[in-house]
DNA sequence: TGTCACAGGGTAAACGATTACCCGATTTTT
DNA sequence: AAAAATCGGGTAATCGTTTACCCTGTGACA
């Protein structure tokens, strides 16, 4: 099997009607004969002939990929969004960048630079920063944005964060404690403050005292949060529940619990956040507010296509459910 | 700020020379004074020309992309990799595909006929395959493989994991175990065989009797892990140090170990491998042989570039140091 | 002074697709 | 039966680069 490329002309010779007839069979765009499609199609595979994208792309405008941001691909969390997203994208004919940002929002223009200069048709942003009008203004592209909202977003796609802080309350509230502990992340996302909304909403349903001094902020990794942990037992604030942004900072929490001498969940029930296979393999299991990341993948990947097709810049926000998953820290 | 995009026939005209001298200064090929190069490099800048990239590759076929397959993009080790190797390519100009394979050869083979009809310039794989001479025969592209070593696989860039074999189980040895189990892989992945081969080799070293039922395969996950210590208890069959295949498998086999009321690392020593943030955060903190991801992605980066350039396909394998890492898990 | 090398730069043909416009032959409409 | 519409298809311009080839002027060298 020779595997000399092949190209449209070729193509048109071979089977005798003209580049444009190919063109159009090719693209299902009318104007030929269902003999004609045949014959040429057998051509066609005979040859094994491959659009030549690039030139598809000069003249089109149009290049068939799409470029995604995340803020650390080692984050199972936005691993498990990359790779959502990445199989509806390959079920479309769509391929995927992958742009790291490692949390800095210098990185990422670099990064949209990159992808603008690549002709993407769209960028999924999972942004850092907290004002962000700029991509689509500057260079056409459509955007659609998950997790997090910064200023001036367009389509958003979001999980139920609130309803996630509130079942996360709840379950703890129910099972017994009375002095629940909120690891915040440092910075004001939205997701962050939608979280402590549900938190503070599910204390005053069941008529729970709020206590500030134990809303505690801390950076999005395990050392952070068990320092801080760590903190708040060695000042003598006691609490009997922790809330945490993500699953990673609760199994700092717990880490810091049981140095402390405090048994999880007897002394201290435990709440995580994101749903990752680390909540599932730590000891003990660590209940969790699971996202649904598949969905997230998928709703943004729907979202960008229409925006693309139809050249206009929405600004729907899609909320996509949350699952309470209960384990052992709670019991 | 207006963002009508200029093309180099523009650039040309405003700066008073050809679109061959623009050309010329933008890829500083020659052929031009200082004083021409900065008339024009001046207008470009002031109009804040972008090449059109679809074009140059129309006409060079050269895409300046390069797409990199890999396992599993949510195990951190991979993602790792990813991360390192984008930020090699970035400063490259390079953009990066990452594609997912879910350890799944008919996706494996999906990705790269889709990476093909981008016209990838090269490809980094982590193939799940055991023969795979098809990619630069069929489509001319140049490959580059990682950690695994699939039959006919030219450059190869891999972790010295016989060394890394040899220091879990020296580590062990050294720590007072007699009887050491090992998790392997439960594919015969080049990898693993090199790894066990450094477990028989300490073993010899330090003349500690090799009992073959304390070797036992597994899938690459938590689960598969616990449940095959399990059973090695179960069985009755004695060991008091284990040599895992990954991190992840060795926390696995620590709770494994803890449910049968025995103590890590009093009456158990566990090593782990890859030396993922995992190790560092369970409980207790896990021993284990970290690889060099940055290397890992570097050298592979650099191997790329170069076969891309010199478009031959040489077979050199370059080994990348491991590293033990002392925690509380042999102590 | 004639020849030559070289520096600096221009012209125009590719690269491989899409699509606006044109055209003749049928079929439908009035 | 004439006019209009539709069908199936061809021609050629175009997208924005790169680069082979051509040209001219200047200085070196014999």
């Amino acid at each position: 099997m020779d595997k000399k490329k092949v190209s449209m002309v070729e193509i048109a010779k071979l089977s005798g009607v003209s580049i444009a007839t190919v063109s159009r069979i090719l693209n299902k765009n009318g104007r030929y004969s269902p003999e004609t499609e045949k014959k040429v199609m057998d051509i066609i595979n005979k040859y094994d002939y491959k659009v030549n994208l690039s030139a598809k792309s000069l003249r089109t405008s149009k290049t068939q990929s799409i470029g995604i941001i995340v803020p650390d691909i080692t984050n199972e969390f936005f691993a498990k969004i990359i790779r959502s997203v990445e199989n509806c994208l390959l079920q479309k004919g769509y391929t995927l960048f992958v742009c790291d940002s490692n949390e800095n929002g210098e990185i990422e223009e670099r990064h949209i630079s990159s992808l603008a200069a690549k002709d993407v048709d769209g960028i999924i942003y999972i942004s850092t920063k907290p004002d962000v009008k700029k991509i689509y203004d500057e260079h056409k592209i459509p955007v659609v944005y998950i997790d997090r909202r910064p200023e001036n977003a367009g389509t958003l796609i979001i999980s139920d964060n609130e309803n996630g802080g509130f079942l996360a309350t709840q379950e703890l509230i129910k099972s017994g404690c009375k002095r629940i502990a909120m690891l915040r992340d440092f910075h004001d996302y939205s997701t962050v403050l939608h979280r402590y909304k549900g938190y503070i909403d599910a204390h005053k349903k069941y008529g729970i005292k709020i206590i500030d001094r134990l809303t505690v902020k801390s950076e999005v990794n395990y050392f952070s949060a068990h320092e801080a942990v760590l903190k708040l037992i060695k000042d003598g604030i006691p609490f009997d529940g922790i809330f945490c942004n993500n699953d990673l900072m609760a199994i700092g929490a717990l880490h810091a619990v049981r140095e402390s001498k405090l048994k999880v969940p007897k002394d201290v029930k435990i709440v995580g956040f994101d749903g990752t296979y680390l909540s599932e393999i730590c000891d003990p299991p660590l209940t969790t507010i699971a996202q649904n990341t598949d969905l997230l993948g998928e709703k943004s990947v729907e979202a960008l296509l229409n925006l693309i097709k139809h050249e206009k810049n929405d600004n729907q926000v899609y909320v996509i459910p949350v699952e309470l998953k209960k384990r052992i820290s709670t019991k």
